[in-house]
DNA sequence: ATGTAACCTTTCATCGTCTGTAAGTGTTTT
DNA sequence: AAAACACTTACAGACGATGAAAGGTTACAT
């Protein structure tokens, strides 16, 4: 079953939606805290997200643009500015759909399974800078091209992107790859960390991976445009 | 540079999308001869296929589903035509998004450009019954999971992809294994074969491999619903 | 400047998986 | 029944991924 999660501030509007998605059997819940809401989603880690624009606090765009960087989950904006300017720009920072208010109900339901059925079979895939990641056969696609990482290059970057921007010390990475906390081998993970490096340096990544002196290693994700 | 097809038999509107996707860089041609349309977008294999509903000689659904049967190629629909049941009708059919006319230019390009973004990276993947191989690294999707298949029964199960209920001779089989016709060991070729179905039915996947005795072998699509 | 600890790179032997060979078993057709 | 074709299984060689080892480089404190 499906699991969708709303983000709308008029309660009658957010209530006529739920009910319509749990009637086409769908698991359904409702942002009503307007702070930190990406945090909150993501805790969720819902298959879709039905956003509304007028928000109280925060900008839809923003949100929108949030949740782009910080996951892969698809995102139906649902809004009554009907305006050309606003569909674009939400269009432009990446949401999936663009469905104005009043919208019929099989309209909205059409849209939600057309969203859902493209973004079928992705969950497995971590997104970084303009490359995606494959965690279940380290599958990587970058650009036009894909490539297939040996597994520990694969659980290595797979680390990475599940904690962009943190430091992850040694142990955890040890962990990662050999599933043990004991004997760890730091000039095995250090050989393979360098065969990642090469590896994405072949592949015209942008190279990442900073090692931070007596801590660990972190992936600094840069700020992309748009 | 993106690559499009127009389906459209309106001299005028045809003539103002080509004009407008022009300017926008996009390299486009036009389909003005209504016979075996499909055959004809296959051949140019664009990046994107502009379909209007209303055509001459074939029906726009008919076209829509037979594209989509034969190719992952994405399809906007644009039409006069503004009702929800049209709508509704066209996205069941796999249609990947649908426009109303009158359209303003920069509502068209936006969601064009939205389509051929999510088709980014792509363009390796066949289709076969529920599942999609990668061309580049065999990597196989199924229901909700993926694995990487060994070389050559990544390049069988792409030969038989590309050639759907088709019957292929053992040579071209041993051919696009080893590249070359000399020495063709058809023992070789037979083991591949074995280890390809073993694979697929442990993946639960339809086994569709048959044999045609004295001929080579055939990959039968089974009809899907919907 | 110098020493030390932390970090990095390269080479090589080992291991596991993919592959073709070979031998033997089924199945269809005449 | 025999011949031709199709299929399966076991095994050994080849190849790529991995970790051990040894040596090089960088950062930091004194």
């Amino acid at each position: 079953m499906k699991h969708i999660v709303i983000v709308e501030d008029e309660t009658l509007m957010r209530e006529e939606l739920t009910d319509i998605l749990r009637k086409a059997d769908y698991q359904v819940d409702e942002i009503c805290a307007f702070q930190d809401v990406t945090s909150q989603i993501l805790a969720l880690s819902p298959d879709l997200i039905l956003l509304d624009l007028n928000l109280p606090e925060v900008s839809g765009f923003q949100l929108c643009r949030e949740i782009k960087q910080r996951s892969t989950i698809p995102v139906l904006v649902l809004t009554s500015r009907d305006g050309l300017k606003d569909e674009l720009r939400a269009l432009g920072l990446g949401a999936d759909e663009y469905l104005t208010k009043p919208c019929r109900k099989e309209r909205l339901l059409a849209r939600v399974s057309n969203v859902l059925k493209r973004y079928e079979g992705r969950s497995h895939l971590l997104e970084g800078a303009g490359y995606l990641l494959d965690r279940l056969t380290y599958t990587l696609y970058i650009h036009n091209h894909s490539t297939v990482l040996p597994k520990n290059q694969g659980k290595l970057l797979e680390m990475f992107l599940l904690h962009k921007n943190e430091v992850i010390s040694k142990e955890e990475l040890c962990l990662a790859l050999w599933g043990t906390t004991e004997f760890i081998d730091e000039n095995a993970l250090q050989v393979n960390l360098t065969r990642l490096k090469k590896t994405m340096a072949d592949l015209m990544m942008p190279q990442q991976i900073q090692s931070v002196r007596g801590m660990g290693y972190r992936l600094t994700a840069p700020q992309d445009a748009q």
